[in-house]
Formats: C-alpha cells, sequence, structure tokens
DNA sequence: CGAATAGTGTCTATCAGACAATATTGG
DNA sequence: CCAATATTGTCTGATAGACACTATTCG
C-alpha cells in the first residue's frame, strides 16, 4: 500500500515514563496524580505529549526534567544523570477514551533522590513501591487492600518496565543506574536484591561482581556509612554487556 | 503537561515488518521495491499505515499478510505460521522527508517458505541475505560491492531486529519459530549456525537442546532427508525460556 | 566399503553456590 | 567485648566444550 502522505489518519503520539529507583530497600515507581478527566485524581505515569518536531528520546527527556529534574545520562558527563531507553508502544485503540493515542513509553532507572520528586508539588508527585501497585492480571499484591489500579493501561507500561529492569540487570551493568556516582558493593548487592525481590549470599555476590571484567572499577576510597567495616567504593565500569551474567536465583 | 485532545500535533503512524526466515544456511530479509518517491525504486521494508481503528499488531499481521500471505502464530492452530513481536519504534522528526511518521517496527520469525513472497509479485519482493546488506554504521559486509542503503531509516531497524533475532534464540525457544512444525535436531542446529553466523558442535548442541526441558517434544517419527543415519523428527515444547540459555560462541 | 549424518560417552577446566574464617569498624 | 558489615578462602556439584566412539543410512 502506498503512502498518501495529504490523506493520513490522524494520530495523536505521547510519552510516558516508567522511572524507577531504589528505596529503602525496595523498587520505586514514579507516579503523577491526574488533574482532569479522564481518569481523573487517579495514579498514572508521567508523560505528555511528543511536540511536531521533536525526536522520541528528547521528548522523554523533557518530560523527564519537566516532572522530576532529572537530567538524562550525557556521554560528556561521566556518570550523573539517570539511564533512558525505549521499552515498548502501546496503541490500543480504545486506550484513551477521548481519541487515538499512541503512546511511546521509555524506560528510565535513576539512583535516589536526595530530593524526591523535586521540581513538583508533593500532593500530585510520589514514588510508590511496585511491590504494592495493581498488576495487570490481577495477580496478589505483597500485602494489604489492592489499591486503585492506574490511569489508561499503566498497569501494563510499568509490569512491562519493571519486568525489563529485572531481567535487564542480570546480563548488563544497568544496576549501577541506581547506585549513586560512587558506591559500594553492598550498596549495589541491595538493588539486586531489591529489584528481584530475593535475598543474595553476600559473599559469593561480592565474588562475583568483581571478578567480572568492566563490571567495577575501584575509586581508592573507603566508606563506613553502612556501619561494620569500612567498604570500598566503586564506580561503574565501562562494560555494558555482563559475562558472564549475574544469576537471579530461581524462584 | 495536560492533554488538550482538540489541540493535539498530527502524526501519521505506520508500521514496518523485519520479516526473517532461514533460506538455504542464511539468514535472509524480506525486502519490498519502492514505487513511488521519495526512494523510489530502493528497497525497504514491508509495512504501511495503521487504520484509525486498528490495534498496531493487529496493523502488523495484516500487512504481513497482505505482503507475503503469511499467517500469523494462533494459539488454538498449534506451531504453523510465524511469530510476531514488537520491536521499537522509529520517531526521529526527518525520517520521512514529506511529514512526521512514527513507525512501530515489528519481528517476524517465519520457516522458510515453499513459494517465496507468496502473494506478490517477483520483481517487487525478495528475500535478501541479511550479511550481504549495508549496515548502518558503515560496518564491513560479507564480500562483494556495499549495496544499496534501504529506504528511510530500515537499515538500523533492519539491524535492531537482526540483533534482536540473534539474542532472543539465545535465551528462548524463538529458534523454532524458523522450523516447520516437525523438525530435527540438526536441523534446528543449522538455524543457530545461519542466525548467529557460526559452526555449533553437533554432538555438544544434540546433547544441550534434547536436555533442556520442555525445549524439544519427539513425535516419534524418524526422516532421513538430510542424508546419512535417520535422525528424530521433534517439534517445539510449551518452553518459552530456556533455562539454562543457549551460549553463544564467543567471537 | 566409504561418506555422511545421528547420537552417546568421557574427560577436564570452570563456575555457581554453600559456608568457614578473618578483617575492621562503632557502640 | 559484641554486633555488624566487608572480604577472602575452600569445598562440592554441575556443566560447557573438546573429542573418541558407535549407529544407520545411501551410493
Amino acid at each position: 500500500m502506498p503512502y498518501d502522505p495529504s490523506a493520513f489518519p490522524p494520530f495523536a503520539v505521547t510519552v510516558d515514563l516508567v522511572v524507577l529507583t531504589v528505596r529503602r530497600h525496595a523498587l520505586c515507581a514514579l507516579l503523577v496524580r491526574r488533574g482532569e478527566p479522564p481518569y481523573q485524581g487517579r495514579w498514572a505515569l508521567p508523560g505528555g505529549f511528543v511536540r511536531i518536531d521533536e525526536d522520541l528520546e528528547a521528548a522523554a527527556a523533557r518530560e523527564l526534567a519537566e516532572e522530576t529534574g532529572l537530567q538524562v545520562q550525557d556521554p560528556g558527563s561521566g556518570h550523573v544523570g539517570a539511564h533512558l531507553e525505549q521499552l515498548a508502544t502501546y496503541g490500543d485503540p480504545r486506550r484513551d477514551p477521548r481519541m487515538r493515542v499512541v503512546s511511546v513509553a521509555y524506560l528510565v532507572l535513576a539512583p535516589d533522590l536526595p530530593s524526591p520528586t523535586a521540581g513538583g508539588d508533593a500532593h500530585s508527585v510520589r514514588w510508590a513501591q511496585v511491590d504494592t501497585l495493581s498488576t495487570p492480571g490481577g495477580g496478589p499484591v505483597r500485602d494489604g487492600d489492592r489499591p486503585a489500579p492506574l490511569a489508561f493501561d499503566h498497569d501494563r507500561i510499568l509490569a512491562d518496565g519493571v519486568e525489563r529492569a529485572r531481567s535487564k540487570i542480570e546480563y548488563s551493568s544497568l544496576a549501577t543506574a541506581f547506585c549513586p556516582p560512587e558506591f559500594t558493593v553492598g550498596e549495589l548487592r541491595r538493588v539486586y536484591e531489591a529489584v528481584w525481590g530475593v535475598a543474595l549470599d553476600p559473599r559469593n555476590f561480592h565474588r562475583k561482581v568483581t571478578g567480572t571484567p568492566g563490571f567495577l572499577v575501584p575509586t581508592g576510597g573507603t566508606t563506613t556509612r553502612q556501619g561494620g567495616r569500612p567498604a570500598q567504593l566503586f564506580r561503574a565500569g565501562g562494560a555494558t554487556l555482563l559475562n558472564p551474567p549475574m544469576l537471579r536465583p530461581e524462584i
């Protein structure tokens, strides 16, 4: 079928963001409260329209900065900033009751922020523990009553983003995106434990990550902020793919 | 930023298909020749507009059927049909010189077809060996002169699809999507060899795939179509994720 | 028989996981 | 000292890869 640029069907294109961080040993996602219909008052993923001359990834980075103040990781500026990658695109014709909206979802991994939800007001932005949110299939939540579903199809988008993060830290060094620029092996291990929801053997974990070439680079410093014996500080090495991968314990 | 449904920027949304198969021990992609500007006469990925009331995946399945006659795998009908999954979305504002087009790319894995490019005319549809096509970064091709680049950003989309297929057969049973409903271990091994471009030890491969639970189910039949000792026939088992994964040899 | 492919057995280096033991801090 | 965390070392079972060997067909 040839293009007919003068008679194309009109779509709206948005970006939605699954922004994940690890706070107090738990995987958390950034949510915003909707101020208008549809789904007024419900929590939703941050996001917005793509501008007509704007690249999709640029739109995602712009929305991230507008809603959180986070800057996307810049190749020139070292390891500060958040990791941003495209997740998937959601385009069910009825996902927005008003019109046809195709949404390109992006996954953002960020270290725990000193100023939570900076740039927004505290009533309409929050970090929500992922394991207390409803699941698209209606699966179990950790405890307590089931919370209200997110607006639109955002429960599914969030679930897809969480699953992407869980699988990707297995074979890539992305877990360091949840850490500050300098971190200890124990802090990195607590990231894996929070994202996977499992306990890992600290001794085998230490041997594994320090033995994987390119994963961690010692900075020379030490810290005692966790209590106990001072731990070496590391920063992320250049490796992006881990070989051999970190193995997620079976069920 | 709140939605303003009455004043959204107008986008066109298309689907593009990376259709891969294994023919004569080589990974091949389906290409169509463009009959009109821009890029008139150049080869491109099959695809087309998403209809205003059509789901994205439905649009991909429809375009696949229109251009190849292939049916997407149906849960009710066993293992016939092709595997279809979303790949990524491409939305650079200048990727189409005429207007703003956001394209959702889908990856299709299909067994070698008895009737190549059924439903199309032979002049405008072809299977192209992936390793003879140009690469987005200008990397080396197997031999001979560099062919003309594909239309639009389709070289990049194709490269992303090929990389997805190469990595996904490692940890999933997707390689069976390249095989007919019944196949031998040797045929499955030749799929891995073609997709990865490496030689695998037939004996270790046999032990590995037959020892992975849920990967292969013997049908009881045998075949001698490869010559030599008759081989057992298998069909794909229910497992989708392989644990342990097939390991791609290093470089 | 020889060539070709299928399939099984064996060996070894490596590695994941369990866990003992030591090191170094704060209270 | 005790509690807590970090780090190193040791052992064992599993396995990937190399490769010898046998099985079964066709020409």
